[in-house]
DNA sequence: TGTTGGCACTCAATACCCCGGAGTGCCAAT
DNA sequence: ATTGGCACTCCGGGGTATTGAGTGCCAACA
């Protein structure tokens, strides 16, 4: 088994080397670098070996060997450990993010730090609405027919809606509406606040055609919006540059995922689940296009409850130790800022 | 004169020439494809003299002749017009404007048409607080000592902000304070309404120290907030794949400017000066990086009021007249929607 | 049985050269 | 002022030679 050992080292060694230097890589360059203690020609038996159970491939015939998907994968999953951020680096990302004033922009130094620190693109969607409780219903009269609906949740966002009433609603009922639907709704999370606003609704507006239904439908639509839900941020994009060659065909498509907020949230889905570093690589991931990108990310929140996601998106050939521990340590921060506030 | 006559229409042709196939253009080519009703050898007398003006110049010896920025400048101001949209692209505009529902979305949805017109990377400023004027202020306690102060502009954005007091401070007081802060503050623009807060604080309040100091700082802070004074949003950069050369010298740093909304600011900045359509033709903007692309802007908002900037940044080499049109449709349609809500 | 040195072979990348063609500038003629 | 003619320039594409990193295989060895 000292054999297998070695083989698993020779790919280790493929991997880096690859990654930094982003060449193939050829048996004898790796005994150089590498302190392996046997001969080129041995590394060569291994490499055939690597190469028929898939973890390596050659370009073509005399060229060095490039790892597969396959063989990154299991270098990420057995042949490498997350590495750990320097302390100049945790200091980066605190004093990063201890700035920042409001949810927003800590999701927006986030997206800032992660991209700086992994020379990637960085993804983080904004805390989603799912887990977050009902802080406080506000009612504000625009004109005598409408009507401004705000409700702020226990992330601190805010989610407002205009919504038409009719104009025989004075004042007083609306401070007798909003104190209903905050004692209906308040402290409690949204799914269940949702529903006790609806049997608010049917109870004292069974017609469905008054304010009370009217307000609770833009409530109850604000809760489960999609849009806000799915709010993301993106940057880094100027490290796409770097790509260089196969440009056209790599980085196009994924500009136009990085748009698609639908398609991107669904990249990085899967993290969420269960809070854990999620590693997407090449063409594991759902996208023909993107099959040259792997997504690195994880679920965080406040509590160690995994409120939403964040990672980045980067070629197959990246450093993903380095990444996989920029991606947690920067999860870990944003999560502990959720904590206090 | 008749000969000056010609000479333009020289620069037009080549112009619009350079840009459709995106080679240099030499003078055979150039009288088979336009019916100048003259040789080949009288345009190159003609592009000499071009030359010689700095209004057209050759790659190198014996290539054809390219436009420089000088030659774009003279074919925007006074060769071409604007081309107007097609009815069938003031359909496309219409549909997906008018499926709007909210402020975000607007904006959100005006990028969108926008790149996808143009085919360049779109950015649209969220209108500016400037002008808007305060429709409502509303207050609503947190825990005893937090509260949440609510700002509700004409533009329909809401702006919050979250204050410490002190812990005397009971519901009449907060009901009371409501009402004179709107009563101060409503239907101003928001630089008199910040000016009549600060006078109203300052009475009732002279050490500065009391709870009312504490909410019209929260409240002057919002109205002045840079960071929300600045939204932009960004589209279209998928558009940038097909620079295809001259990649990395071109497209990185407008990746980067993208992302820089100050720097991305400053380049639209002098359209929303008059609300007329702005053109910076490369090297005519302050950055030296991005001397080899034009940004085509101009500002927009309700009632001819320019609130905001709305514009395409694509390479020099672009179509002007199509798509300062669309940029004008765009800008035409949004204003209007921003009039009726 | 696993490791090693040697050796012939392969093939992308590089350099080199050549040539065609598009384009120019200039000049003399109209 | 325009035009046709002509010599000249130079980029770019296509072919060929060379190089060198890298391989696979084999025989020798521990």
């Amino acid at each position: 088994m000292q054999q297998d050992d070695r083989r698993l080292a020779v790919l280790r060694a493929i991997v880096q080397d690859y990654v930094s230097t982003s060449e193939p890589v050829g048996s004898k360059t790796l005994v150089e670098r590498h302190r392996l203690g046997v001969s080129p020609a041995t590394v060569r038996n291994d490499m055939a070996a690597l190469e028929d159970e898939g973890y390596i491939h050659q370009p073509h015939t005399s060229a060095g060997r490039v790892p597969t998907d396959k063989g990154y994968r299991l270098f990420v999953d057995r042949l490498t450990t997350v590495k750990p951020m320097s302390s100049a680096e945790r200091r980066a990302i605190s004093s990063f993010l201890d700035g920042a004033v409001d949810l927003d922009d800590v999701v927006q130094r986030s997206v800032r730090v992660l991209s700086q620190l992994t020379h990637q693109v960085a993804v983080v969607q904004y805390p989603t609405l799912a887990r977050s409780t009902v802080r406080h219903i506000e009612l504000v009269s625009l004109t005598d027919t409408r009507l401004l609906v705000v409700l702020i949740l226990s992330t601190g966002r805010v989610e407002q809606r205009v919504v038409e009433v009719a104009d025989d609603f004075d004042d007083e009922a609306l401070a007798d509406l909003r104190t209903q639907l905050n004692q209906v709704a308040q402290g409690g999370v949204i799914a269940e606040a949702a529903r006790l606003l609806k049997e608010l609704a049917e109870e004292a507006d069974p017609a469905g055609a008054g304010a009370t239904s009217a307000v609770v439908d833009a409530l109850t639509e604000a809760m489960v919006d999609h849009r806000s839900d799915e709010r993301i941020a993106v940057g880094g994009t100027a490290n796409l540059a770097r790509y260089g060659d196969s440009f056209t065909t790599a980085v196009g498509p994924l500009l136009e995922a990085l748009e698609e907020h639908v398609v991107l949230l669904k990249l990085m889905g899967e993290a969420s689940a269960g809070g854990a570093l999620t590693v997407r690589i090449g063409a594991e991931g759902p996208y023909e296009e993107l099959s040259s990108t792997s997504v690195i990310a994880t679920g965080y929140g406040p509590r160690d409850e995994a409120l939403a996601t964040l990672g980045v998106v980067g070629p197959t050939r990246m450093d993903y130790p380095g990444t996989m521990g920029a991606v947690r340590a920067v999860a870990r921060y944003v999560s502990k800022i959720l904590d206090e506030s």
